[in-house]
DNA sequence: CTCATTTGTCTATTAATCTAGACAACTATA
DNA sequence: TATAGTTGTCTAGATTAATAGACAAATGAG
């Protein structure tokens, strides 16, 4: 009995891949972290036994421990003696890209609070990709900045901004109003508008994974994005991390 | 000396990760053809010696070789005894994602030749995610496609295509025409745009690694899209698995 | 031909992962 | 309180991954 998507209804081969160069507890967190997010333990809030965990991946019981452990560390499960293992976080949210995507009014009303925080700014020489996507020369001083997007305490975003120069002010506006799309205006830039953005996706190295609360080893989606003037003159472009697990990217017709 | 994304000139602390669940030889595996995809090896069309990788990654000359060959088995590069390793391939494909994307339009001129294969079709009762999306009931019946795209015979996306009632023939228009759009407008539908697309990220399942001539383990992007008629009414459910590896996904503001 | 360089193959060892089983500690319920 | 069900912890062993070193085999250059 397959549905249309070819997932069986009756789970019992939901095994798992051995000497794919994924161990075994990486594996069970990601599926348990997605099955999880889809809703199919029920809306008891707890996880079944670590043996009906075990049984249902074909494995030894300490291996779906090991998994459990990294899900705990995340903040996605909780486990108590006795009792059993609570489910704490449930959903993935969608971030928006479009024509007009800002952090928070995308992710507003999926989350109950929102933060977007500056780690650091600097100006750097531009290498010769951010400068053609720019419309500027390999060398070129530019603002770069680099943010932290969080929801409800989480990280969700690890961006580093590269503006172009005339709008060497951005850090500093931006330190004062917390939000990119108010410092441009205090720049005299009132609206702008997402030209490209391209998708990637990869595994996090070390100081990513911490930067972004993850386990090393974890799946990032990547964004390479260039923001430009509503007559299609760039003026910024940003490379932007997100965790897998924890968001999917969303493009919606009538936010294009 | 620092670019303005953050990456380190001269090549040394290019670490890797230990103990974080994802083996040496597949992150060095992945690292390795995302640098020839950037170019880093020069365009002799030679790798570095495994030696000099093993330095560069910090591991042994044996998990270097792991990793070359997972990589040789995708056709990425060949080794010759006594003369290196040769780079078969070094580009990534971008593929669009707009208001009006189809397959072959978008990856025409990326690669000398494209297929699209169907896989198999039949008529399954959809779930409620599914029939939510196109405006139906749980439990309807619909013409479920699977097909394979292929550019230079090296496949690149793998999805499951769900059409709503009322286009029933669309599996042997298919067959007949060997394009979705075709065998759309075959059934009297002219012209159709992307309502919807969400993009996840996450680790292949054996079948689908097989399916995609991927070695186990391997990221996928995975596209969750909906089509519709031009005045928004959907009529298909597109789920599509890429190769992050191969492809990337891109959205221009002129093709939306 | 000779030599330096590079990949291919082999053996051995160490370290990490996964399995297996037993039992303690805790919770909830009858 | 007794019991079943669950997580926590420990020990031991098997399997796999990674390291280490040596040398063979092929290539290309002088």
């Amino acid at each position: 009995m397959n549905d249309a998507t070819g997932k069986a209804a009756s789970e019992k081969p939901s095994l798992v891949e051995r000497r794919g160069g994924v161990q075994l507890w990486r594996q069970i967190a990601d599926r348990i972290r997605q099955a999880i997010s889809l809703g199919e333990f029920g809306d008891s809030g707890m996880m079944p036994p670590e043996t009906a965990l075990a049984a249902r991946f074909g494995v030894n019981r300490h291996t779906v421990r090991a998994a459990l452990k990294v899900l705990a560390q995340e903040g996605v499960v909780q486990s108590l003696q006795g009792k059993g293992t609570m489910i704490l976080r449930r959903e993935r949210l969608t971030y928006p890209i479009g024509r007009r995507t800002r952090f928070s009014d995308g992710l507003a009303g999926q989350a109950e609070r929102l933060e977007f925080r500056l780690l650091s700014s600097r100006t750097a020489a531009i290498g010769r990709e951010i400068a053609d996507a720019l419309g500027l020369l390999a060398g070129n001083e530019c603002s770069v900045l680099e943010t932290l997007g969080l929801a409800d305490g989480l990280p969700l975003s690890r961006a580093t901004h590269v503006f172009a120069p005339g709008l060497s002010g951005i850090a500093e506006r931006f330190a004062a109003t917390g939000s990119i799309t108010k410092a441009l205006m205090s720049l005299g830039v009132p609206d702008y508008v997402r030209l490209s953005t391209d998708v990637m996706a990869r595994h996090a190295m070390a100081e990513e994974a911490a930067e972004l609360a993850l386990s090393p080893g974890s799946i990032l989606l990547e964004t390479m994005a260039v923001n430009g003037f509503p007559d299609r003159r760039p003026f910024q472009y940003s490379l932007t991390r997100f965790p897998a697990d924890r968001i999917q990217l969303g493009m919606r017709i009538d936010s294009v």
